[in-house]
DNA sequence: GGCAGACTTTCCGACATGGAAAGTCACGGG
DNA sequence: CCCGTGACTTTCCATGTCGGAAAGTCTGCC
């Protein structure tokens, strides 16, 4: 049985999303610099891509100064979960992987 | 052991010629109007997505007149069927599939 | 007050996309 | 023979998206 409903998410389906989101479900959370290197680009095009996953309520920023440090962090939101869930889905349909 | 050496393929990934791809993966051949409908784009887009497949030498274009009509059919070469996989396995990769 | 660190925004230029319309090409009809 | 039709292909356009570079914002330290 299917648990999500596969939907194609335009949102989610560039590549730089998509790894944002997979590397999001994988670790719960992580921060930005660490982010920017896996995915690997730069920090401005890191930042808008959060931003749009982050308008579509996909992703949820935490910015924290610690050690004097200003430390900001990405998670998946519970919605962000089930929308890459649902997109991973409906990838697998179309690719044939059932 | 992976079978295929992933490989994100930007050629690939866009939405409908994803969507083209999985189908011929799994058909082997298809007709223009099949695809078109299958895929819910117009003639001229899909007409433009294959031709860029077709560049990429990953799919092969093959018209044939058939009781005075034109038939125009589709088919993953050997090589657009590697880079297929290869991209497939490489989005598994990223979403955690494996 | 000035400087550094960590992001954010703004400013571009380069492409990618899709729909509509015009263009091909090969019949089949009149 | 010329025309219309079917099945695509190209061209024309108006948007949109992307990414890099540079400037901007904020906060804490010196």
């Amino acid at each position: 049985m299917t648990v999500v409903a596969p939907r194609f998410d335009a949102v989610i389906h560039p590549p730089p999303r998509l790894q944002i989101c997979g590397l999001l479900a994988v670790v719960d959370t992580m921060e930005f610099a660490a982010a920017r290197d896996a995915v690997g680009v730069s920090d401005s095009v890191l930042s808008k891509h959060v931003k749009q996953l982050e308008a579509a309520g996909y992703v949820k920023v935490q910015k924290a100064t610690i050690a004097s440090r200003q430390r900001t962090s990405l998670a998946l939101t519970p919605e962000g979960r089930r929308a890459f869930d649902a997109h991973v889905a409906e990838l697998r349909r179309i690719t044939g992987g059932g």
